[in-house]
DNA sequence: ATGGGGGCCTGCCGGC
DNA sequence: TGCCGGCAGGCCCCCA
């Protein structure tokens, strides 16, 4: 489901509600998702409080008091529903669900999350906190796009060795983090450059323009809560509304919106996903 | 070393 | 109405 625009909004919904609070019990409904639970899960999580909610590419970092840390990815399908019983303000904010509710995690203030994940494509881990430069997801990851290292010299020098297309290279998440197939077409059309071209074919200035155009891309797409497909949901219940501010993804067939342009879009496969784009004006 | 394809899962939608 | 194929926001693994 979710990109990074899709996680920021989660974690944003989910730190006042979480963010101080003490993990009861964890209640643990099957042995795995995409990989086996990491050993004594609920064991380490019961009775730690969570300082820190942070995000690190598409994943959710919970740091714990213990000095641990409870990494979360939402694969294509994962959520986070909240529940609770005891806030006097507050109150569910998602249907109860029952089917692929995996782990529910139990606050000590009466408020309760739910990872439902119905294709259980997410990860959970736990790792030690000093040690978040080793765990074998975070390892490889390469910068934020939103941070200062991810900036049009690094870009420039990275593309240039690659022979991929430049939408394999904006999926490919150790030379940046955090994009998916949405952002990486909505990013593509707004610095006119084909999905299709080869990375080191393309000239400085329009990478330079690229990586100006994934930042604000990006940034918009938070502002709008993320982009709702099916049924992501921010912490709150609401949909995102990033999705009616598509100009390729999900457009086949239809015209683009570039001014005074003609094109309509196509969809062409690459490394087995759809890529979105309009062939007159992205080249 | 890098790039491409397969596979992991369930749900939904369109066509017959 | 029901069945089947295709497709879906991700990412690890394997092979050339």
């Amino acid at each position: 489901m979710p990109e990074l625009p899709e996680v920021e909004t989660v974690r944003r919904g989910l730190i006042p509600v979480v963010q101080g609070q003490t993990i009861q019990d964890v209640q643990v409904n099957r042995p795995d998702l995409r990989w086996p639970f990491p050993k004594d899960m609920a064991k380490r999580l019961s009775q730690e409080t969570i300082t820190v909610l942070r995000r690190r590419s598409k994943y959710l970092l919970a740091d714990l008091s213990g000095g641990e840390t409870l990494l979360i990815h939402l694969g294509m399908s994962g959520r986070i529903l909240i529940s609770g019983t005891t806030l006097g303000t507050f109150i569910t904010k998602h249907p109860i669900q029952k089917k692929h509710d995996h782990v529910v995690f139990n606050f000590s203030n009466g408020v309760r999350l739910t990872f439902n994940d119905p294709r259980r494509f997410g990860t959970i881990d736990i790792f030690e906190t000093e040690r978040e430069h080793e765990n074998k997801y975070l390892r490889y990851i390469g910068p934020e796009p939103l941070g200062n290292e991810f900036d049009s010299t690094y870009f420039t020098d990275t593309a240039k060795s690659r022979k991929a297309s430049i939408k394999n290279v904006l999926l490919d998440q150790r030379i940046v983090a955090g994009l998916g197939n949405i952002y990486a077409c909505e990013s593509l059309y707004r610095a006119r450059l084909s999905p299709k071209r080869k990375a080191c074919d393309i000239s400085k200035k329009l990478l330079d323009t690229l990586v100006i155009h994934i930042r604000t891309v990006l940034e918009e797409a938070i502002t709008a809560g993320g982009s709702s497909l099916r049924d992501f949901r921010q912490a709150n219940g609401e949909l995102g509304y990033f999705q009616h501010s598509f100009a390729v993804y999900g457009r086949e067939f239809q015209p683009c919106k570039t001014l005074n342009c003609e094109g309509k879009i196509v969809r062409v496969f690459q490394s087995g996903r759809s890529s979105f784009y309009c062939p007159k004006c992205q080249k």
